[in-house]
DNA sequence: CGACAAGTTGATGTTACTCAAAAGTGGTGG
DNA sequence: CCACCACTTTTGAGTAACATCAACTTGTCG
């Protein structure tokens, strides 16, 4: 495990650079921290919730969640993190990390480079980085709450592409999706037999392939008609935005 | 309508003051930017999602609700705010707003005081709420993803209980509750039928007195044997951190 | 008093969970 | 190569939680 890696640092220069534009220094920095990767093998807790943190990272290769656990075994997967994403301190002074984050298949990280004043566009490129992570609890909220297990795991998919080909880990409608069932259960607020059941649907829908850890979205742009049952995929694949009252 | 409003700025003083040290200067910007209150109609958006921001804000009075709306007609109240909360602002260059903002009842707020090098804690006090905001999303998601609704309402009392105590708008076992189970249900992904009957087991349970707009938490500290059923109580009430994999 | 919103109740339908077991997959060692 | 193991996926049957639809009741306020 964890053999042939691609070289790391494009996809966080990728996903960050996507975000500011990066001077030939900050571009450095990067590269430069990719070369002390530190690596995680799955199901290994990388931060604890509640205990301080130790320094900003980036991911570079495999797939970590931020998790709770309850007591009576329950599990919630709250968000995740793929390669290009960045793991933020809190700015207070005493910085304590928010929610457990466990590794959900081998993984490489590295420390984040520090931003300053004259950083080349670090800052801001972090500070889309954040933005854009609030945006994804929102969505994941609005996932659980109110969509149907289908629409969840559609949902959940098309954000994984989109996120995934801000680091180029994605074609153009297919990725590597090295979860199992069980996993995306945990993150969907379902059970594994349920999503096992829902995916055979968007197979007959032919909606979806994937087989051997690859994800092949179809059809991707087709209308809202060809989805037959009423609560299915009624709403467009929650663009953002625009959505009002009065 | 917001006829005898309690004099706002001790909520806001008492809530940040929590989070730091603030110094005199500081508690006074605060006073001060609480005599330009701004005033929010119930049911009116503060904010859309998608559009510029304009500042960070400060709730001195009301409920405010971040809101997804579906296009068919869903509704997802993905937080609340409530008095001493601050809406701050991404710290992009071009600060957009990450979702919809909506009065839940008639509100009132002011501009959030500038915090600099020498802000006297207000900028500690800021990034101790940012983090509790994310906390309270991470939690959110928990609750919504595999809880019961028994328990999300539970939980979810009990969250609101530990919010307003922090702006003193809340006794040691109650408080004031501006909702309708309408809105609730939208918090919780279930529907308004349902939290209704849920809230009347609770009744039965003698966990909860809800009348005339007050809350009332009852036996706050009572062993989980006191749960009739499995699915229940069966969880500490969402204590933070600890949970832990091997 | 009348109107409108909020809360409540009943009957029924559907989604998703539970329990249990079978079948497929991949890795390991003899 | 095969037997074995652990893990994952798949299937079936029964059930529980929650949704839906449609009244009806209870405030509340002008």
């Amino acid at each position: 495990m964890l053999n042939h890696l691609s070289p790391a640092e494009p996809a966080v220069a990728s996903r960050l650079g996507a975000f500011a534009s990066l001077s030939d220094e900050a571009r450095r920095a990067l590269r430069l921290a990719a070369e002390l990767p530190h690596r995680v093998a799955a199901s290994r807790d990388l931060v604890l919730a509640g205990q301080r943190t130790s320094g900003a990272l980036i991911v570079l290769e495999g797939w970590l969640g931020r998790v709770k656990l309850f007591s009576d075994g329950r599990r919630q997967i709250l968000s995740f993190l793929v390669p290009g994403d960045v793991i933020q301190e809190p700015r207070t002074t005493h910085p304590v990390a928010p929610s457990t984050i466990t590794a959900l298949c081998d993984a490489l990280l590295c420390p984040a480079p520090a931003s300053g004043i004259e950083d080349g566009g670090l800052r801001e490129a972090y500070a889309v980085s954040a933005a854009l992570d609030e945006t994804y609890l929102l969505r994941q909220i609005a996932r659980l709450g109110r969509m149907s297990a289908y629409e969840r795991i559609h949902d959940w998919l098309l954000e994984m592409h989109e996120r995934l080909m801000l680091a180029r880990r994605a074609g153009p409608e297919s990725f590597a999706m090295p979860l199992t069932q069980e996993t995306l259960a945990d993150a969907l607020g379902l059970t594994s037999v349920h999503v096992n059941r829902t995916l055979q649907s968007m197979r007959r829908d032919d909606v979806l392939e994937w087989r051997g850890g690859v994800v092949r979205l179809k059809q991707r742009g087709r209308s809202a008609a060809a989805a037959p049952q009423r609560s299915r995929l009624a709403l467009p694949p929650v663009r953002e935005g625009l959505a009002n009252t009065r």
